[in-house]
DNA sequence: CAGTGAGCGAGCTTCCGCTTGACTT
């Protein structure tokens, strides 16, 4: 018999946690929930009081069936689970799963493992809390309720296997509305002037520049240039000089939020990734726990990090802080993200692993830094011929703090807004003009949100918690709602007219616009999707829709709420706008008549087909069969236009007669292609055009690609292949490839050599 | 693998939040 037995929901802070109980302590995990909804059906009997149908689901029983020995085998049960709504349930699924007896059930939370508070919370211990418990059981049965009502509807009346969540298509919805926010943008130019000066007693110098802008911006390219003309008889005099002194303070310590926003800015790191590298730096003992919205330290973490500080930069440069937490609907269940050990600057582990604990070290202990000391130096420039001013701004660290160490990235670099060291000047000093520049800037729309920014968006409005944003993110594009990616951007010519001494020249620069890299576009059926939802569900697809039910669990957790009375309220007004969905004739297909056959006058549309999104030439209640035609990848129903749809009845399209046969050119899934003889051949990317590809270059292609395949085949032994590819030699049986050992000679293998290495691999491939 | 776009119907899909492995290359 043990004598005390305590549940923890992580199997690494199971681990920790045994090492500061004694002996007479077990301590073992729970991973995470271990009871949830029924699997299949709505699993709640509504017209029941909402009563949960609960089951243990299929991963989990081997786990609750060793808690359960574990809990017969001990005297008292200690639940540790979180302190939060979520670990209150665990607690109470535990005890009621496990049958545990209230006289030998302690409820106990610490939000560090520390010696002082694991033996505060011992002291402690309480009931479990039932008014908590069933704030979770709201948010767990309405979210199975939306999710499992409104998505069959979506079968329905749009396409089978999609699906909508309280969570989920509020993302979704962000990006569309993002999306048609670019596409409705008008961008427009003006002309930014900016001057280098210097004093007119001095030399021009590298060092005595003072690089100034205009406080007017002209419109076009003739409201520029008369200004520029007009600044060659100019006097220019420095009319003021402001020196202000300034702090910066560094960022609160990592929440699963920011750090996932960092680590897409500083390192390039998918959501998806920084959670799986954070999660081995955390089995391994290295960071604290990754997924909380908490900016506390623990003042064990407090105390050693200023220890690390004072050794390394001195006192001036340390500076205890404890933050606020800025998200409202924090749980606070954890820590902040923090090295486990603050004095460790470096770890062992992978390249990532590395990278992403030195983000986190520094992040922390640059919280724990004094601010910079600034001093911002602005210089007005006045002109006597002209109300135009210029202003000069420049900035000097007078005391780096924290910036010594760490500063944070944001979303929208800018490096013209770079701030320098001014020179010397005095007020009413005259100074001369060195170069007057007038360059043409472009307003541009909103970027595309990222997975770190989409994130950041929705930490913001309170949907999600950091348990669940990566998998949201995952699943908006599993779904193919969304889509990764990047766009080239287009070239567009900049003026720029400069003013040097009395000469006036003009230049032409080119730039890319809209150049995106790693950003989330929407795709035809998550736009569609989204209309239906705003149209037909808008409380639910609300942006505020989760702040108010959150108040409301809010008040369940205080007691001045019934849970069933909230659904009790909620139900009826959702349900009905299913029903009423359900009995709406048409679907959602999101049809755009583009206009007419410039040559028949057929009708031409565009619609979500039952493969995709499709072009139609005609009506089917016309009589006359209508021709269809793929949308390209990167084209969407809601931009298309009647040109480039027409552009794709283009194709398939016949080459001529070669040898008697005809050759075809097309596109298909894999780009495109001419088909000779029943075979395909695949056009080279940037060389071959399908639209203007020719029958000799056709003839060419088959006969490069029949070279090419010949030198594949190395040797042929009827059932085994041993060919040649884009990574060397492989072998091949049954439509299935595999890799030769290393250092293996394709030309000395004989059929039995060939056999042997499949088999061997299968075998291991078995194994594992 | 490079197509498809008639219509019917059986049987499937689906949520959010706690947790890790078990998979693949």
């Amino acid at each position: 018999m043990i004598e005390n037995l305590v549940i923890v929901e992580s199997p690494a802070k199971a681990k920790t946690l045994e090492k500061f109980l004694g002996k007479d302590f077990r301590v073992v995990s729970s991973f995470g929930h271990i009871r949830d909804l029924a699997k299949k059906n709505l699993g709640i009997d509504i017209v029941n009081n909402f009563s949960p149908e609960y089951e243990i689901p299929k991963d989990k029983v081997k786990i609750v069936n060793d808690l359960r020995k574990a809990a017969g085998e001990s005297r008292i049960i200690w639940l540790a689970s979180d302190e939060d709504r979520e670990g209150e349930a665990i607690a109470w699924h535990l005890a009621s799963v496990l049958n545990l007896d209230p006289a030998s059930t302690r409820r106990i939370v610490f939000h560090e493992i520390t010696k002082d508070a694991i033996s505060n919370a011992v002291l402690n211990p309480r009931q479990i809390d039932m008014n908590l418990v069933n704030s979770q059981q709201a948010r767990r049965i309405l979210d199975r309720i939306v999710g499992f009502e409104i998505s069959p509807v979506l079968w329905k009346k749009v396409q089978p296997a999609l699906s909508a969540g309280r969570v989920q298509s509020v993302a979704v919805r962000l990006i569309v509305e993002r999306e048609r926010e670019i596409i409705s943008f008008k961008t427009e130019s003006a002309f930014r002037v900016t001057g280098l000066f210097h004093p007119e007693t001095a030399e021009v110098q590298e060092n005595n520049l003072i690089r100034a802008e205009a406080s007017k911006k002209f419109r076009d390219e003739k409201d520029a240039e008369a200004f520029l003309k007009h600044c060659i008889p100019a006097k220019f005099r420095v009319s003021g000089i402001t020196v202000k002194p300034g702090t910066r303070s560094p960022a609160p310590p990592f929440t699963t939020s920011t750090l996932q926003q960092e680590a897409y800015r500083k390192l390039g790191f998918s959501v998806a990734q920084t959670m799986t590298v954070a999660q081995k730096l955390y089995e391994a003992g290295k960071i604290t726990y990754m997924r909380t919205d908490s900016t506390n330290l623990s003042r064990l973490a407090l105390a050693k990090s200023k220890e690390v500080i004072v050794a390394e930069y001195g006192e001036k440069y340390s500076k205890t802080r404890q933050f606020k937490t800025r998200s409202k609907t924090a749980q606070e269940a954890h820590e902040a993200i923090r090295p486990a050990y603050p004095e460790a600057q470096t770890i062992t582990g992978s390249q990532n692993e590395k990278k992403l604990y030195e983000l986190i070290w520094k992040r922390t202990i640059a919280s724990q830094m004094s601010d910079a000391e600034i001093e911002r130096t602005t210089i007005l420039i006045g002109m006597n011929n002209s109300p135009v001013t210029f202003t000069a701004t420049g900035e000097v660290i007078k005391f780096d703090g924290f910036l010594r160490l760490y500063s944070e990235s944001t979303d929208t670099e800018n490096g013209d807004d770079e701030k320098h060291i001014l020179p010397r000047v005095e007020k009413d000093m005259n100074l001369l003009y060195n170069t007057i520049t007038a360059t043409q800037k472009f307003t541009s729309p909103l970027p595309r949100y990222t997975e770190a920014s989409l994130v950041k968006k929705l930490e913001e409005l309170g949907i999600g918690r950091p348990s669940t944003y990566a998998p949201t993110i995952s699943t908006i594009q599993n779904r193919g709602y969304v889509i990764r990616g990047d766009r080239p951007g287009e070239k567009r010519q900049i003026k720029v007219l400069t003013l040097s001494g009395d000469r006036l020249t003009s230049s032409i620069r080119s730039e890319a616009a809209g150049k995106e890299k790693s950003k989330l576009f929407p795709q035809d059926i998550g736009m569609i999707v989204n209309d239906f939802l705003v149209e037909n569900f808008p409380d639910i697809v609300d942006y505020n829709f989760t702040a108010g039910i959150e108040e409301q669990f809010d008040k369940i957790a205080e007691g001045r709420l019934k849970w069933t009375g909230m659904l009790d309220k909620f139900y009826p007004v959702f349900h009905k706008k299913v029903t009423d969905t359900l009995e709406k004739k048409d679907r959602k297909k999101g049809i755009r008549v583009l206009g007419n056959h410039p040559e028949t006058g057929e009708k031409v549309s565009v619609k979500m087909g039952r493969f995709g999104p499709v072009a139609q030439i005609g009506d089917s209640d016309t009589g006359e069969k209508p021709r269809f035609a793929s949308l390209l990848k990167n084209q969407l129903l809601e931009t298309i236009t009647l040109e480039e749809a027409l552009n794709l009845f283009r194709l398939p399209r016949s080459l001529g007669i070669h040898e008697g046969d005809e050759m075809i050119a097309g596109t298909g899934r894999f780009g495109p292609f001419i088909r000779y003889r029943n075979k395909f051949y695949s056009l080279k990317k940037g060389v071959d055009d399908p639209y203007t590809v020719t029958l000799e270059r056709g003839v060419e292609i088959i006969r490069e690609k029949n070279e090419s395949d010949s030198k594949k085949v190395l040797k042929d032994f009827g059932d085994v292949l041993l060919l040649n590819g884009r990574y060397g030699p492989y072998l091949s049986r049954d439509r299935k490839n595999y890799r030769l050992p290393k250092g293996s000679d394709p030309e000395k293998m004989t059929r039995e050599d060939c056999i042997r290495i499949i088999e061997e691999t299968e075998k291991k491939q078995k194994r594992t």
